[in-house]
DNA sequence: CGTCTGGTTGATACGACTCAAATTTGGTGG
DNA sequence: CCACCAAATTTGAGTCGTATCAACCAGACG
């Protein structure tokens, strides 16, 4: 058995490597395939930490793809409340498809500084004529995306704060891992508490206050950006996560890449 | 018009009519194109209200087009939490592509009597590759599900119970709206305060009481499964709502219906 | 060094929850 | 058509989780 991808334990990450590693949770691809995501990854920009990648009521004119750091999608309320409704890691996509949209409904903002790759309506039709594995990948990512976004109104309508963050941090570990970019049972985690506040529907006070209790509880250490899961088999118990929306357990596994 | 026992199971409505309507805010369709939606909504099945359609863990094999009835999608915790994280309405798609999933992540269920198409992977392949202002605006329609999800985020995260109610009813009132469920400043609106209450992260008794005050405002009529909005302006109003997540302005609509 | 952002702490307030019971509504069968 | 039962709505009283407000502190940085 041959695994071409970059794995766990490597240290630097070719460009485009994280969405193939996301992709191939869900099928193989062939090096074509690979190649395809790569070419498409080469027309990147960044954006500097807390800069909007796209703002609400602008037009959308590309796909964009996350190729390093971390991103937001939030919604504004006239009153000012902010809600972070989606977060971004490497190898995420943000809005397949937005460009028949007249306006965007909400703004994606920058995290950490940002890169990312600006696909063009055309380039994306050429991956999915051309490329069915990874068209089906991403119609994958689609509906995990979606999954993902079901799992957060559940989050935020039903669990106490304390479960709440737990699950939070579980949901990003997993999908950090995925892409390949946890080492031992850590991973970068450069949300402030505020950030953490506006994902969670609570107060920044109150993440600090339960921030505390998880730690207290030996459940996680976090300090200067820096995660560490120290028993994830309690905090998923507790967070009461159940991994099943993340669809990990490669579906189409059963597509050939050669075919 | 037609009498009030409007009871489940009269069904005013000529099948495909709502999905039509609703991809027609979108983008103009043909007569080819209508007859194609009525043609894979002939094979439909009637669900009893308060059964499930497919349940958490199911194995999905179609594609569930809403023709009649409200249907929702839930999760449950295992300490018995529900959230109702999203609604369906006539001329709603369930899941595009889910097929392509092992596993259903949360169960759907009937809130009404509902009458739904099966639709097949393989006629929904034969719906796009033969008719491209349907799969446009079935892409519209994903999109727009997506920002609905999103906007359920942000309003169990951010919005007041007060607010929050005033805000699920406007969605639905308007979604209703562009499929012709409504009458006059009416509709049909089968949720219990229960549903109420697990679809806005509420307890029924707090959701009672907040109906009272949103009645007591003026602002909604709310007795025997009907709604009447008495001041749209307004509830918009305090419920801040910005329509603009729903894309209801013709944004597709250059396409012409017969190239 | 001073300034700033992010994190921490304490005191107090309130929105929403809980529990429990009463009442109304709707459906069902005798 | 009424009697009955279950489901849904309503009411009241008390509690609790989270918000609010206001300092204060620590590290990063120019």
């Amino acid at each position: 058995m041959t695994h071409p991808t970059a794995a766990a334990g490597v240290f630097s990450f070719s460009p485009g490597s994280a969405v193939a590693s996301k992709l191939e949770a869900f099928t193989k691809l062939s090096s074509d395939d690979r190649a395809a995501l790569a070419d498409v990854s080469k027309n990147y920009r960044f954006v500097d930490a807390r800069r909007d990648l796209i703002s609400e009521g602008d037009k959308p004119r590309f796909v964009h793809l996350v190729l390093d750091g971390w991103a937001c999608r939030y919604k504004q309320l006239p009153d000012g409340k902010r809600q972070i409704v989606s977060l971004f890691v490497p190898g995420d996509f943000c809005d397949l498809n937005v460009y028949i949209l007249k306006a965007m409904d909400h703004s994606i903002g920058a995290i950490t500084r940002l890169k990312v790759a600006m696909i063009t309506p055309e380039e994306m039709d050429g991956l999915t004529s051309q490329r069915p594995r990874i068209t089906q990948g991403l119609w994958w990512h689609e509906l995990v995306t979606a999954a993902i976004q079901r799992e957060w109104t559940l989050n935020i309508g039903q669990r106490t704060a304390f479960e709440r963050i737990a699950h939070l941090l579980v949901e990003l570990y997993l999908r950090l891992k995925t892409v390949g970019r946890t080492h031992d049972h850590g991973c970068d985690f450069p949300l402030t508490q505020n950030d953490l506040a506006d994902a969670t529907g609570l107060t920044a006070v109150h993440v600090n206050r339960t921030l505390q209790e998880l730690r207290k509880e030996k459940l996680i250490e976090l300090d200067r950006k820096q995660l560490r899961i120290l028993d994830l088999d309690r905090l998923m118990d507790v967070a009461m996560f159940n991994a099943n929306y993340l669809h990990l357990d490669h579906e189409g596994r059963h597509l050939d890449a050669n075919a």
